[in-house]
RNA sequence: GCCCUGAUAGCUCAGUGGUAGAGCGCAUCCAUGGUAAGGAUGAGGUCGUGGGUUCAAUCCCCACUCAGGGCUCCA
């Protein structure tokens, strides 16, 4: 990691690394019996865990812990460096009362300080001692506060830019669920003010965007108790996203050859034995039968029910590709505490498929479907990057390790003749075969994983497919299993807070709003006839006839994010032309310009069918 | 599952050891209004569920459920 850094990255670092001292110093002066764990650099900012016993910290004692975290600032600390043989390092941590730092160091001696660096870094934490020679590890100190540590730092405590404590969670000791539990303190920190004002910004823009937000003002999704936690109904709103957003797929899928199948969503456990993923799957809902002694399970993915349809009958190499999809619903027993908005749900729907393809055929198959995958993103107007997750030496994995070397090389030869910008995750792979995953970089700049493509030798060869070669002989086929939108659940979440609720039209639940200026019959009449038309040519379009202000009923369309409003009343009536009222994210000339009532309908049903992000008009 | 915080009207939230309030929304009426909030009146709450303390609990204590922030996990 060190060595990719740039100047100004590691200089942050150190600021940051650096405030997470400083934030000890203070929590040990107002505790001095609080017991450290560790203290790293995060995305943003730095967290300290820490351990106080029967008292804990709130997020209220965060001015009294910053007001000391400046004392220590404006005092100007030199941050100074020293090694410890490190059984001197075990007696300081016992004299000074670190149980943990005790724990790390004894852990350090018995890997031998000089292997520290290749311990488990997230174990250690910032603890290893890289710098330091055999038989010693690194320490640093500022003023009366000492800690074991590799750096770097900056030189003296007021050199560490600008930084809030935004929060207090819990945290296993050592993310170890069976480890007691400790005070995580995060803070945010950046080099400049300015720049730690843009990102509190950030943080309260996200918070507006947030998808569950979002979801109950644009009426798209509710949760009741009585469904149950992770269980998300979609409303009539709701469900025009979800509904556009599968057809786009499905379309795509069809394009490429795929054709639909059905499962149903319970299934006898032994599909799942057999399969091999009983045992790897514990998160799964039991189906008890009372007419019979079988077990039955909801399905928590779709590949082993959609195989047993391919071996349902003999098949050539000639049938080769067969590719099924199904858009269809799993269900995960996800840890209560895991669940979150629609991101994390109980039952997640997927664009699903399955190719059952010859050896030959395995690469341009993930070609055609990474070619879907970049024509539905760049309609979505969502940037893509790219990991290929291959497995690790552990034996977590199923499958002869020739087959998995070959199969990881035929992804990456995908990757990069599409010159796709990929890294490689070793130990990110399925236990059935290595992954490309693809991520989407959303409007406030935060990457999410939506996009699968998985290639597997496994399931074949467990469920016996077979085809039928030109020689006459048995053959495996593989398998390739993609999801595009992924999730639909997931994906919504990522995209309600990447629009913040503006959809495009071909999206958008609502996409005309016919405003009344009166209630009089005849504006009535005309308004329902304008609605009538933008039926007929497939759009959603709703009348306002409410006994309200024009200006109430404008505010509530704009509130709803409706990408057109018009307002009808004696004059529409008259000359049938409007001036369409145009949600501003969507307007590429400035200017109102009227336009008869008909070619208004008809552009914007165009804009539907080519599902455009901006408009002609 | 674990730690912390919370749950009061459909929504957003205030409040109190002596059984409750605002704004928005909703309903009715007046106003017939021309591009981001016209006016008036009214309905609506076992204060999440169960137990305990107390003369008395929405408020204090305990458990549970759900939600939020994290941890862990995400085939």
């Amino acid at each position: 990691m060190e060595e990719k850094m740039k100047t100004e990255d590691k200089q942050l670092y150190a600021m940051r690394h650096s405030l997470a001292h400083i934030m000890a110093t203070a929590v040990t002066t107002i505790w001095p019996d609080a017991k450290l764990g560790v203290g790293p650099v995060v995305d943003n900012g730095f967290y300290y865990d820490i351990d106080l016993g029967e008292a804990s910290v709130s997020e209220e004692d965060f001015k009294r812990i910053e007001k000391e975290m400046y004392r220590v600032i404006n005092a100007k600390q030199p941050f100074e460096h020293s090694n410890k043989p490190i059984d001197e390092a075990i007696t300081w941590a016992q004299g000074s009362n670190q149980p943990y730092k005790e724990e790390l160091l004894n852990d350090l001696k018995r890997a031998g300080t000089t292997l520290a660096s290749d311990l488990d870094a997230e174990e250690l934490g910032t603890i290893t001692s890289g710098d330091s020679a055999v038989g010693e590890v690194s320490f640093y100190t500022n003023g009366e506060f000492t800690d074991l540590c590799r750096g770097p730092h900056v030189e003296s405590t007021d050199k560490v830019g600008a930084f809030k404590l935004m929060r207090v969670a819990g945290a296993y000791w050592r993310g170890k669920e069976g480890n007691p539990q400790m005070q995580r303190l995060y803070g945010v920190a950046f080099a400049t003010k300015e720049e730690l004002h843009e990102h509190l910004r950030l943080l309260e823009e996200a918070k507006k965007r947030d998808h569950r937000k979002l979801g109950q003002e644009l009426d798209l999704f509710v949760l009741s108790d009585l469904v149950g936690p992770g269980l998300p109904l979609f409303t009539p709103r709701g469900t025009v996203l979800r509904q556009e957003l599968i057809r786009f797929s499905e379309d795509l899928q069809r394009e490429a050859g795929y054709q639909a199948v059905w499962a149903p969503h319970m299934t006898r456990v032994e599909l799942y034995k057999t399969s091999g993923h009983f045992d790897k799957y514990p998160e799964r809902f039991d189906v008890s039968s009372v007419e019979s002694t079988d077990e039955f399970m909801l399905k928590p993915m779709n590949c082993p029910h959609v195989a047993q349809i391919y071996a349902s009958r003999p098949r050539s190499y000639r049938d080769l590709p067969i590719r099924y999809m199904e858009t269809t619903t799993m269900y995960r027993d996800e840890k209560s505490g895991e669940l979150h908005g629609l991101s994390r749900v109980r039952a997640l729907t997927q664009d699903d498929s399955h190719a059952f393809v010859r050896h030959d055929q395995i690469k341009d198959e993930i070609s055609a479907i990474m070619e879907m995958v970049k024509r539905m993103y760049a309609v979505l107007d969502l940037p893509l990057s790219v990991d290929l997750s291959f497995r690790d030496d552990s034996d977590n994995y199923f499958g002869e390790k020739s087959l998995w070397a070959d199969a990881e090389k035929m992804l990456e030869d995908v990757a990069k003749d599409q010159d796709l910008d990929y890294k490689i995750e070793r130990g990110e792979a399925a236990f059935y075969g290595p992954k490309i995953d693809i991520y989407i970089s959303d409007a406030l700049g935060r990457r999410w994983q939506c996009a699968t493509v998985q290639l597997d030798y496994v399931q074949p060869e467990r469920f016996d497919l077979t085809y039928i070669d030109q020689d006459n002989g048995s053959k495996r086929p593989a398998m390739i299993h993609k999801a595009i939108l992924g999730s639909i659940e997931r994906f919504l979440s990522v995209y309600i807070e990447h629009t913040a609720g503006k959809f495009p039209v071909w999206l958008a639940p609502e996409q005309v709003r016919v405003i009344t200026v009166n209630q009089e019959d005849k504006t009535i009449e005309y308004a329902e006839t304008v609605q009538q038309e933008a039926t007929r040519l497939g759009l959603r379009a709703e009348v306002d006839n409410s006994n309200e202000s024009v200006g109430k009923k404008i505010r509530n369309a704009t509130l709803m994010k409706v990408p057109y409003t018009i307002v009808v009343g004696d004059k529409e009536i008259e000359t049938n032309q409007v001036i369409p009222r145009i949600r501003e994210d969507m307007i590429v000339q400035a200017g109102e310009r009227p336009i008869g009532m008909n070619e208004f309908l008809k552009t914007v049903a165009h804009e539907h069918k080519a599902r455009v992000t901006k408009t002609s008009l």
